[in-house]
DNA sequence: TTAAAGTATAGACTATACTCTATACTTGTT
DNA sequence: AACAAGTATAGAGTATAGTCTATACTTTAA
């Protein structure tokens, strides 16, 4: 598919794509058979990247950290140990993550005591 | 206790502290009794509060964000309906990161899994 | 075939969240 | 007294992550 289209189907701006695609997140490919343009050919599968992408982003990881996650499994420089180990930190920080959630949960459930209280 | 005691117990620096002073985040307090300067005290409590806030960021949440949430339980002119709500609002938020998480967890687990059968 | 819409590249601009510098005043130590 | 260290305020500078504009070329539909 096109940009404008992988636009439509993640929900991100064709302007945020090639921000992320010369951040270097993913590729498109230019069909070598075409000579008249250079138009970028972007897979089905970049969809589900690219919402990994979003709902990392969205819980607070940095476009450097996803960067190195996702290279953990595209980057055939990569042994298959090293691959592993770079997926492994991130659950272990996805892990950290989810417990902070918990926390900030069950302080902001305190604070819904209180209230009803009367305490602040 | 000052700024650098505050910045101390926290780990964020004197500077960021400020930062979110002015922001609204939270307010030290003048002296009154005191003429010859206008240093600030900042309470005890403010050392929980202000783990919230690091936290909340941490796990993605805008400091536009948390001022609303923080303006929930502190803001006097609120009634607590409107506290509860604001509160309740920011829970479910929570929770919705929570599951987000939940989702790139799983997603890391099938490529450690894809890894190890050698698909990628 | 020509006007509208799509694509690529480069670079300027913006918002958020700091981070640092300069200046001035205050406090604590010697 | 004097000098280092702490505090406050204002404003400049920086990093990250977009967002927008201009320009040029290509494709598509009327």
């Amino acid at each position: 598919m096109l940009i404008s289209e992988l636009a439509k189907r993640t929900g991100l701006s064709i302007h945020t794509l090639r921000y992320y695609e010369n951040y270097g997140l993913f590729q498109g490919t230019s069909d070598e058979a075409v000579t008249s343009n250079n138009y970028k050919n972007y897979d089905e599968s970049l969809v589900e990247k690219i919402t990994l992408i979003k709902e990392a982003k969205n819980v607070g990881f940095t476009l450097a950290e996803i960067k190195v996650m996702l290279q953990g499994w595209y980057d055939i420089g990569f042994s298959k140990e090293k691959k592993m180990a770079v997926i492994n930190r991130k659950i272990q920080e996805v892990e950290t993550k989810i417990l902070k959630l918990q926390g900030v949960k069950d302080l902001l459930n305190e604070y819904i005591k209180d209230i009803q209280d009367g305490l602040c």
